[in-house]
DNA sequence: GTTCTTAACGAAATCGTTTTCGAATTATAA
DNA sequence: TTATAATTCGAAAACGATTTCGTTAAGAAC
C-alpha cells in the first residue's frame, strides 16, 4: 500500500535500479525487451517517481506558484482554472498564494515560492505595487516569471493582458452609441496600469467624439467595491444631475451603482445607464442586468501557463529570443443596463 | 544570490554540515556559542533548509492538500483563505485542488495529493460523491485527513461543519414569524449530507408550526444555480399561487428567484420572500438585498487545518485518542427580502 | 598518573532518483 | 581465431538535509 520505489520494482524484477530507471525515461542503452517488462509492472503497480527525490538530482521540482491579489475573485478564479487546466496536463503541481492587494505579503509570498524551488511564477501584481525589486530578484535568480492581467511596464518579463484600453474605448462608445452625453466614469486605484488604462479608453472616447470631458465626472474607486459604486452614484445624483451614463472600472462598483440607482428609483438605462467591466458570474443576475466587458478568465490562465513554458525553455538556451506579450481579445456583453 | 546550503554555512563558519543542522534545530550537544555564531549566520543570508531535501529524511513534506468542489465559489473562498492564513502561521504550504462536483475528478485528485506526498488531506466532498474508497485509502495509508462542510457519515474521519439542519430551521422558523404560511423550499441535489440537513430543517420548523408540508413545494436544484431558482420561482407564480415565501439551499438559486420575482414584479417580501443560505458577498447587493444565514467560512477554514495538526498527531502516537467533529454556530443575515 | 565522565564536535549512512562511466556480453569484421 | 565494435546492463556518485554513532579533549575522581 505504501508508495513504491525503484528499488521495489527492481527487486520485483531482477533489475537494477539504473536500469529500472533507464527504462522508464526511455534511454537508449536498454532493450526493448526489458523497456516493456518495466514499464508493464509500473503501469500495474501505478509507481510514479517522487517528486522529492527526483528534484535533488534535477532542481526542477515540477511545480509552479500563482501570486493573485484576492481568493474570492471571480475572474481570478477563472484565471486559476485556467492554469490548473493547463498545469494538470503538463504534469505541474500548482501552489497558490494571495497578496491581498499588499506589496508587503506580495514580496513575501513571491520569497517563499522561491524557497520553495518552483519552476516558475505567474503573477498578477497588486495596486499597490510601485517596486519592482522582488520580481527583478527572480528573473536573476533565472526563474521563469509571467504577468498576467495586472503586470508592470517597468519589468521586461512575458504578459498575457487584455487590451484595457481598448476595452474600454468599445464600452464608451456603446454608451455613446445608446445616445448618452455625459459619462461619468467610476476609475480605479491610480497605479495599476490596467486602471489607468481603461480611464485613458474612456477619455479618448469621450473627446474623439467631442463630449464634455469634466474631472468632477471622475471618481477613483480605491477599493473598487460594490461600496465605492454605491456611494459615487449618491454622490452623482446629488450633485451632478446632468450625468445620464456611469463606465465602471468593474462589475462590483457598477453593481454598487445599480443598487443606488435602485433606491432612488432612477430608470436604466432611461435615465441613467450603467456599464460594467469583467463581466463576473453575477453581472447577469442584478435588475437589471449589467451590461459589461467580457474578459477571457480561463484562456488567460492557459495563455499564461504556455508563456511560462516558452520561457523556460527560452531561459535554458541562453536569453538570445525575445520574450513574449500576448493580448487577448475581449467583448462587449451588452444586457439591459445599457 | 542562488539558494545556500547547509554546506555553504558549513564552510564559511569552518564548521561540519552536521554542527551547523544541529545548532539550527537546537540540538543539546552543541555549544551556546556556536548555536549562536551559526544561528546570526544563517539570519544573515537568509537561509532556509531545502524542503525536498528534508522531506527524503523526515518524509515530511510540510504540504497539504486542499480539494473544493468548485474555485469560483465564496463560500469555498473564504475557507480557503481561512485555511491558508493557517498554514502560513504554521510554515505548511497549500495545494488547491477542485473536483468541479465530480467523483470521478475527485479520486483523481486525491490520489494526485498522495502521491506528492502532502502531509495531510482537508477535502469538502462533491455533490456527486457516493462511495468512500478513496478517502479510505487515505486513511489506510495513515495520512490525516479532514473533512469540511461537506463530509460523509460513511467515513470516521474528523470534521468541522455547520448544524444545517439547526440553521435551515432558524431560517424557516424566521419566515414563519414574518406571518408566512405557505413557504415553498428549492432544495440541493439529493446526496449530499448538508442539503439533506437543510432540508430536514425546513420540514421540522413546517411539522412544528402545522403549516401546511406540500411535496409539490420542494424543488430540487441539480446545479444549485440561480438558473435553477429562476426556472423553480417561474412555475412556482404560474402553478402555486398560493405560496407567499421561497426558503433556498443557498444563495445562487434565491438570487435567481428575486430576479424572477422582479421580473414579474412581485413585491418583495410583502407578496413573497425570499431567503438564501450562505451569506455570499453578492447577497447584500441584490434589490431587494437578501436575507440569509451566514457560514463562518474563514473560521471553517482555519478549525480545519488545525483539526489537521491534531489529528496527525494523534496518528504519529497510536489510535487511541477520538477524532474531533466540530460544529461551527451561524447566524441569521436578515435583509430586504423576508 | 590512571580511569571515568561529560561536553562538543564530525564521519558517515540514509532518504529515492538521476546520470556518468565502466564492465560484461554478444555480434561483427578481419 | 582474434580483434573490434555494438549492445545491454550495473556500480557508484551525486543532490542536501537529518541523525546515529563515534571520536576527541578537557575536567573530575581516585
Amino acid at each position: 500500500m505504501k508508495n513504491l520505489t525503484l528499488k521495489d520494482i527492481a527487486q520485483a524484477l531482477g533489475l537494477s535500479i539504473t536500469t529500472v530507471s533507464k527504462a522508464l525515461k526511455d534511454y537508449p542503452d536498454v532493450s526493448a525487451k526489458t523497456k516493456e517488462k518495466v514499464k508493464a509492472y509500473a503501469e500495474k503497480v501505478n509507481f510514479t517517481p517522487n517528486a522529492y527525490a527526483a528534484f535533488l538530482r534535477t532542481q526542477e521540482s515540477k511545480m509552479i506558484g500563482v501570486v493573485i491579489p484576492r481568493l474570492n475573485h471571480y475572474f481570478f478564479s477563472n484565471v486559476l482554472r485556467g492554469i490548473m487546466h493547463q498545469a494538470e496536463a503538463n504534469n505541474y503541481m500548482v501552489i497558490v498564494l494571495s497578496s491581498e492587494e499588499s506589496y508587503e505579503l506580495e514580496k513575501k509570498q513571491v520569497a517563499k515560492l522561491v524557497k520553495q524551488n518552483v519552476d516558475g511564477i505567474l503573477i498578477s501584481i497588486a495596486d499597490t505595487t510601485h517596486n519592482l525589486e522582488h520580481i527583478n530578484r527572480v528573473n536573476e535568480l533565472n526563474i521563469p516569471l509571467v504577468f498576467f492581467d495586472k503586470y508592470s511596464k517597468l519589468s521586461p518579463s512575458p504578459s498575457v493582458i487584455i487590451n484595457d484600453q481598448q476595452a474600454a474605448y468599445m464600452a464608451v462608445n456603446h454608451l455613446i452609441a445608446r445616445g448618452k452625453k455625459n459619462i461619468a466614469h467610476l476609475r480605479g486605484p491610480l497605479l495599476p496600469q490596467n486602471s489607468i488604462d481603461r480611464f485613458l479608453g474612456y477619455r479618448k472616447a469621450i473627446e474623439e467624439k467631442k463630449l464634455t470631458y469634466k474631472k468632477e465626472w471622475i471618481f477613483t474607486c480605491e477599493n473598487i467595491s460594490s461600496d465605492d459604486g454605491y456611494r459615487y452614484t449618491k454622490h452623482i445624483l446629488e450633485h451632478h444631475p446632468e450625468v445620464d451614463a456611469i463606465f465602471a472600472v468593474a462589475d462590483l462598483p457598477a453593481i454598487g451603482a445599480i443598487k443606488c440607482l435602485n433606491e432612488y428609483e432612477i430608470a436604466i438605462p432611461e435615465q441613467m445607464a450603467v456599464m460594467g467591466f469583467s463581466n463576473w458570474g453575477i453581472s447577469a443576475l442584478t435588475t437589471p442586468a449589467l451590461s459589461t466587458v467580457n474578459q477571457p478568465g480561463e484562456e488567460m490562465g492557459a495563455s499564461a501557463f504556455d508563456l511560462f513554458l516558452t520561457e523556460k525553455e527560452r531561459l535554458r538556451k541562453g536569453e538570445n529570443s525575445n520574450v513574449e506579450n500576448i493580448e487577448l481579445a475581449t467583448d462587449l456583453v451588452i444586457r439591459e443596463s445599457t
